[in-house]
DNA sequence: AGTGTATATGCGACAATTCGAATATACGGA
DNA sequence: TCCGTATATTCGAATTGTCGCATATACACT
């Protein structure tokens, strides 16, 4: 198959894609901005993190081209540049809540041994 | 919200699990899995990687969680521990095509201005 | 026990990422 | 034009991840 280096190569992308979403401020950040555009004012608030260390996330964000920035005035509103993501994030997370869920129930069983 | 920790906890492990899927000879891998268990030689020969190489990558997935590994004779056949995954995967892939499309559909109109 | 195939691990070099602190830029109003 | 608020960027340190190479372990068969 030619189309080898395309597959490669799209793997790269979303390896990629998957790096952007690997840190626990930026999703919080997309699962805010879920709700639609909002300022970083508004994004630094409801995190309660430091402003430049939410403007370096969405600076990452926004280059990799999952979110996207529009100047209101003299706030930056950010969006999400595809709803999709959301999906995705929710996935995983539900996952994740499953296999807890398991493990406490197997603790609640050991522990009562 | 008490279970403010709960959430901020959550997004952590959900990072981690999205870190464990940043990396294009993983996402592969997880791919070939998909259809169904398979020894640690087929992976390195559908992936053409070192077999040290694939070794370590499943090692990171097992140690995650994200895989399973089973001995079956003098061969380890290694499986995904929730094919969900697989799901999340698909659509962030789509999100990527679509992206792709949509920019090169770009480059066609500007090309021919 | 010894050999061959299958798989895993240890190590060192290198690249990439994250954060806090400080500073820079942009815009609206007085 | 100067100020205050909103946002972005730069820098250096610390951490983390990946790879190739070499080597180690596990099992089947003789």
């Amino acid at each position: 198959m030619i189309d080898l280096e395309r597959k490669r190569e799209l793997y790269r992308l979303q390896a990629e894609l998957c790096q952007t979403l690997a840190d626990p401020t930026r999703l919080e950040l997309l699962e805010l901005l879920g709700e639609g555009p909002r300022p970083v004012k508004d994004l630094v608030r409801a995190t309660g993190q430091r402003q430049a260390k939410v403007s370096q996330h969405l600076a990452v964000m926004r280059q990799r081209g999952m979110v996207v920035a529009e100047r209101v005035g003299t706030e930056v509103h950010y969006s999400l540049a595809d709803p999709r993501i959301l999906d995705a994030c929710h996935i995983t997370r539900q996952m994740l809540i499953d296999r807890l869920r398991r493990q406490h129930a197997l603790a609640v069983v050991v522990g009562g041994e």
